[in-house]
DNA sequence: ATCAGATGTTAACTTGAAGCAACATTAAGG
DNA sequence: CCTTAATGTTGCTTCAAGTTAACATCTGAT
């Protein structure tokens, strides 16, 4: 990653507490298996690092080892929910007969947040 | 990634496709709140190309962007399910009166699977 | 139909992710 | 305990992820 001070450098507290549960809950569910790292790794293609830093939320590793770690794992329908279009409850609330396949409505939507 | 053919090149179709999903998933999100791939980018501290890679589902991304516009999408909470050790049900059946905090059983556990 | 803005595409460049190897440390099992 | 395997750590090398910029192409709104 580049350029420095990106989010996978200092991620938001919210984001890095996230991907740290994430790492753990796969953690949990390898020992439960009894894998080690290195034959989870070998099932999901990478080095034994990899699923390591996988283990331990780090941020700026390729989604992929994530779900590759979800799939070897037997948890990959775990993330079907997750950003659903019928679940999003908001998402659902602001479109009113509307759904445009390029975000358009004003020139100034809202800079600030 | 160095080393060619690893998971990020040429992942498994299932992972490929859980990724696809959550990239759709991210892209109606977006579209819903009207907001720009540009203006998610900000939010997240990206160029707009993550953006647009993480709504492909890029499998060489790294998990930080994905997660990162979750957050900046208020769709966080539905990564906490994710690999939830409490909901893992095959893990919970193989779990029984053992907790290690290192895998080892026996020399030979499963060469194969 | 036209215009403006959003998105796709390409190219060159920089930096760090991932691979590998060797060693240190920790913990499981007998 | 004491052995052995699993995990953590460090240093090095390589190659692609991410950045920026410029241009092309679509799409929505007027």
């Amino acid at each position: 990653m580049p350029n420095p001070t990106t989010i996978a450098t200092v991620p938001p507290a919210a984001v890095e507490a996230a991907l740290e549960r994430l790492g753990r809950n796969i953690r949990t569910a390898r020992l439960r298996r009894l894998l080690t790292q290195a034959q989870l790794a070998e099932r999901v293609g990478v080095s034994r690092f990899v699923v390591a830093g996988v283990e331990q939320g780090k941020p700026s590793t390729g989604i992929a080892a994530y779900v590759g770690a979800l799939w070897a794992l037997g948890l990959l329908e775990d993330l079907l929910p997750v950003a659903d279009p019928s679940e999003d409850a908001q998402g659902m609330a602001l479109e009113r007969a509307r759904a445009p396949k390029r975000a358009r409505r004003a020139q100034t939507l809202d800079d600030d947040f």
